[in-house]
DNA sequence: TTTGTTTGTGAAAATGATTTCATACAAAGA
DNA sequence: TCTTTGTATGAAATCATTTTCACAAACAAA
């Protein structure tokens, strides 16, 4: 079914019925004639024709670092949800942590492939930051913040400080710190200074070669941990950059024997059902993920909407969640 | 860049062009010009005119029941590493376990937007099943057995029968077991059918409210482990249909006062990070997921490329993770 | 020499919509 | 009365490609 047969059918033209579809001037008469027949045959505009004259697809191009991940999942349910709301589709693009990967996606969805892309961003290369600056269409930075382009991101250094001084308040005094590269901004470098800042504002040094950097595995936590204890057999407490980190860092500290939330305090981040659930359960950060992913999805139809807009950084919040009250 | 401005640069027809991108007769004089012209310009041909034209839009549509969920992850990684080397997209839709959205979505996907739907299922509602088979894409069903219809699925009965077999072995007599609805065959209906016949195999009747069905989530596992706990305070091991589910009934237990491995056998499925991480670890199955989306990949590029073929069921294996050895 | 096959070519049709344009009528305002 | 404005219409152009078609040339087989 094309809409030139279902004009013939209601004997308009075939701009009538595209005004039909598209709210252009039409007669009551028309319309009613339009409106039975493409109710009868059930007539709907190809996609694929629209996309060629118009020029806009909708569809959002969402590129993911991994899709096995609790926080990754969140932040796309949200995405989903407003996306849905507006018509529009969800392209998904997995980058599995490989920056080459990424940036052939953004090559890709350039291509006039998508109307616009949220990248949920870990390491934001040089090459990345170029790529952003000069694509085609709008584009949203979700969970990094990168000054003068449209980004949602969370407030992951004062969530760290403040899960600091709630460990030093209970007085400890020998932390320890697991985090993750550097080159990741927000859950690396931010997480880490907000460690670091607690710790000076309190009067604390921070102990040589008591951080340490590793993956974001589970398997990551277990050997960082082996290899703090080996300098800190005293270790108090242990601050991690994510939930599966700490979870690997028990598993260490219990096979030493270690009673976790009295011999030692633990806390992860991302407030994940893993976290909930070991035992006992993390002390943990809750980061809106799925209101990061409404958010971003929001800005990006709004940049699709009305072209360029004024560039907004929007930082979201946190909750502690603490489990050794 | 349009084509046929790329034609004019190199002195032939567009028509040439089109050819020499698609294997066409073209001469090496014409082929070497038109290559030079492309590669100056960086042109590549409009995927929306090439979709209008050849109606391959080159995507497939996967319908998935939630996103954050560990098995539906390692699926969507399987389906994605194999199409990506196909030069395939992966259009993603999220039914949250809503029947009517699932549906939606399918409609959606038969409207020409992609080649083929691969769809991750729960209950197959009578609907659901008719709208499959008179979809005008071909389908491939994923995680759960449908006959007459391609799909790729996992060995579910025979997975619990075996690891219920496992619990017999230990001496375990007082068993129960919490599932989920049956309306999902794979994991309520055919799971639960296998500790059934396992009990059954080894002279051992099924007692009376033994069985509970709840949801997916931890919280429906603590529930129910409650309701059985009130009924069967003897309780010595519980086979459960997810990892989640055993999470949950694993705190109530421990609330109990129970010894998890010791008093109660607690049995999960999925070998999730949380079964490998909660303590004692869970003994659990580990399915085959990404190979399943691997395969479901396969099988959706086979029947775009090569229109019908026999209808393939493929049922894979499964592993035992025994924690109580 | 004829016939057939393979290779090569560009003009033009086709894909299925939206949008521009030219045109027309009626009502409102000056 | 004359001009403007809003509503309404369909023919035709447009979007960027692939595909069909008609036609040639080259070469082999009959």
């Amino acid at each position: 079914m094309t809409i030139s047969e279902i004009a013939k059918l209601a004997g308009v033209s075939s701009a009538a019925v595209s005004r039909y579809f598209n709210n252009g001037y039409i007669s009551e008469e028309k319309r009613e004639a339009i409106r039975k027949v493409v109710e009868d045959t059930g007539y709907r505009p190809s996609l694929q024709a629209q996309t060629l004259r118009t020029k806009r697809t909708k569809m959002i191009g969402v590129i993911v670092p991994k899709i096995d991940s609790s926080s990754v999942g969140r932040v796309v349910a949200g995405i989903t949800s407003v996306l849905e709301k507006n018509g529009y589709r969800l392209l998904l693009a997995v980058s599995e942590q490989n920056s080459q990967k990424e940036l052939e996606y953004f090559t890709v969805f350039d291509d006039k492939q998508v109307d616009g892309v949220i990248l949920l961003a870990t390491v934001l290369s040089v090459a990345l930051k170029k790529k952003i600056k000069q694509l085609s269409v709008p584009v949203v930075l979700t969970g990094q913040h990168l000054s003068g382009c449209n980004c949602v991101y969370h407030d992951d250094y004062h969530a760290v400080y403040d899960v600091t001084e709630l460990v030093l308040s209970k007085g400890r005094r020998n932390i320890c710190y697991i985090g993750v590269t550097n080159h990741d901004r927000a859950v690396g470098a931010e997480r880490l200074r907000g460690f670091q800042d607690a710790l000076a504002a309190a009067g604390m040094p921070v102990l040589e070669g008591s951080t340490e950097t590793g993956g974001f595995t589970v398997a990551s936590g277990y050997e960082k941990m082996k290899e703090l204890y080996k300098k800190y057999p005293d270790v108090d407490a242990v601050i991690c950059a994510t939930d599966k980190i700490a979870v690997g860092a028990m598993q260490y500290l219990k096979q030493q024997g270690k009673k976790i939330g009295e011999d030692v305090l633990l806390t992860g981040q991302g407030d994940s059902v893993l976290a909930a659930n070991v035992s006992p359960a993390l002390t943990t950060i809750h980061y809106y993920y799925e209101e990061s992913g409404r958010k971003s999805a929001q800005m990006i139809l709004e940049l699709i909407a009305k072209g360029t807009i004024a560039v907004r950084e929007i930082k979201l919040g946190y909750e502690l969640v603490d489990t050794y009250q």
